[in-house]
DNA sequence: ACCAAAATAGTTATCGTTAACATAATGACG
DNA sequence: CGTCATTATGTTAACGATAACTATTTTGGT
């Protein structure tokens, strides 16, 4: 077996040197459908394959312009509900032959601005955000460029472009309804600082906005710590919440990780879960499906926006410039389950 | 303000043309370093901003034959300690402007071949895989490369190439010598069967290896499911164990999710842990801190595999051809919580 | 056997940036 | 005031695949 000592890089023309066919041939046959003969092809992928040939997608992608890209930012992978957006935008988006760019914002505009400007010098064909809140000079970046860009997990008053999204106030304060209804009067919200987590934002304002619309009391607004707020934070704030307002009988938080912390805080300080206290989480953690009780909760199919994300942003591919900003509302579903009456 | 109808690209030509220069000395200020005179670079920046110019990293990779991606092979982002292997070695990499193009495998050694010939074709500088488990011809494809790959969250037999990783097999098994230690004597592991799941595989074996070694009955194997398990699972695995063998005095589950599913179904069934049976997890996910009674597990210090994952890429593109193949062994923590006594 | 249409292959120039080399301007110094 | 560094810029030719065009064969219908 003869190995090159100075590996020179393989590439087309090679190829067809070695078969006394042109490049442009060779190209045909790695394009898959053109008017190639099949013996032609055949022959050529085979010595593509001896030759230990890499198709490079980076001489090809320039001439072409067009990459394969696809931009996506989020604030943080870890987390759960994220993750599941993008492992199903992945997913479908992988079937096509496209590429997810995967850039952490770490929940912080300036960073994101940063990452925007790397993710657009690599050509993508669409930008995917997660969430509303962009920089000015973010904002200025994609409104100039010319490929769709889409921001899911909200429904930004003044979109960027299109939009792939659900309402967290108005599933929050559908909650509040449903705790009401339910009897239940005294109710708090526990969630992390404002700062940087509009998501967080949105629900403590549909509370809000839900309380003073059944005329009760709307400041039972507890803060548990810096976002992203979690377990820890919850059981934290539970504590908080009873020594300020311990006749509460109506928990909201901001998400069902948090909701658990504040469940398993309870238990230490013998609140009855729902009798003395009712809990309700966010998100459809599969955590909140299987402690004890079982969590209320809201299901925003995280999943779904992945895949109704990767959807359209193949139909704008296919049919470039097709008019308007689409706005996809995605209904999330209140869950019921124990930790409520 | 003029807009120009047609929106040619504008290029760094176009720029050098509007300020009397050549598009090297725009390259040039674009470079950062290079010698060009500092009034020069600014009045460059300032026109490429002004008209909208947008570094085009494809052109300059094909030149440059150096791309800035770092591949990376995932079973699924959606796992919490995936995603923080992948977290920290995205924040990592990002800071030195290399993007992470991430694909997810979803459990499965063929789809992992097609996107590894995916990824390749893109150039990318280094490849990192997760696990050990590899078809015949991602391995062929994978030595002929001539860029470090990198194996982690294992330590493969035959490496491919550099590895960051644990050895399931001893944690788990020295987790049995605690239970042993303890006084518990009839064991069992509740893990996902064995299909497509190489660290339960290897969790598993683990346990059989060190129940030999104390001369105990191993066993004990309850299957959960297929991989990946999860609380669901757990629950359910928890019946089938103690109808199959009602005096287990100790539960070594797979992983911290599987051990919470467990946990649960233990206090619906009146099971007391430890008391009655200690159980114990894997993999320290936040859950197990926060449940009651909380969990003993392994913590594998996920974040830290892509950081140091992070740093030796960075190390091996500083130093192109290093010598031989690193191995990165990183130690298991064994955190002791309630769960066991 | 003839010709149009279809199938197959080749040529040339290009995508936008930058390495390598060439050139021009500036200054330092004996 | 010439000589040699030093600094700043320009010129040319790639990087490797492929669009657009042209040229050559096949095919099939009559």
């Amino acid at each position: 077996m003869k190995t090159p000592s100075v590996k020179r890089k393989v590439k087309m023309a090679d190829i067809g040197a070695a078969l006394g066919v042109s490049a442009m041939t060779v190209s045909r046959a790695f394009k898959g459908d053109a008017g190639i003969n099949a013996r032609t092809r055949a022959a050529i992928l085979a010595k593509a394959d001896e030759l230990g040939y890499v198709f490079d997608a980076t001489a090809s992608n320039l001439r072409k312009s067009r990459t394969g890209f696809v931009a996506i930012t989020v604030p943080s992978v870890e987390n759960a509900n994220f993750s599941a957006t993008v492992r199903d935008l992945t997913k479908r988006l992988q079937k096509k032959n496209l590429q997810i760019l995967l850039a952490n914002t770490e929940y912080d505009p300036a960073e994101e601005e940063r990452l925007i400007v790397q993710l657009l010098r690599r050509k993508p064909e669409a930008v995917v955000l997660t969430g509303a809140q962009h920089s000015q000079r973010t904002r200025a970046l994609l409104t100039n460029v010319q490929i769709p860009v889409v921001e899911i997990w909200d429904l930004p008053e003044q979109p960027l472009g299109h939009v792939v999204g659900f309402s967290n106030r108005t599933s929050m304060s559908g909650l509040v309804d449903h705790m009401v209804r339910t009897g239940r009067r005294r109710l708090a919200f526990l969630g992390g600082e404002t700062a940087n987590d509009p998501r967080g934002v949105q629900r403590r304002a549909g509370f809000v906005e839900a309380m003073e619309r059944h005329g009760l009391d709307a400041t039972r607004l507890i803060p548990a710590g810096s976002a992203p707020v979690g377990m820890t934070e919850g059981a934290a704030g539970l504590d908080l919440l009873l020594d300020q307002y311990p006749d509460t009988d109506g928990l909201l938080c901001v998400s069902d990780l948090v909701a658990f912390g504040a469940l398993a805080q309870c238990k230490r300080r013998g609140v009855r879960v729902p009798e003395d206290l009712a809990v309700s989480g966010y998100g459809n953690y599969e955590i909140g499906r299987v402690c004890e009780p079982p969590l209320t909760t809201i299901d925003v199919h995280a999943g779904q926006i992945g895949s109704r994300t990767a959807d359209l942003i193949l139909d704008l591919l296919d049919a470039p410039a097709e008019g308007a900003a689409q706005r996809h509302v995605i209904q999330p579903d209140l869950i019921l389950r124990r930790s409520t009456p």
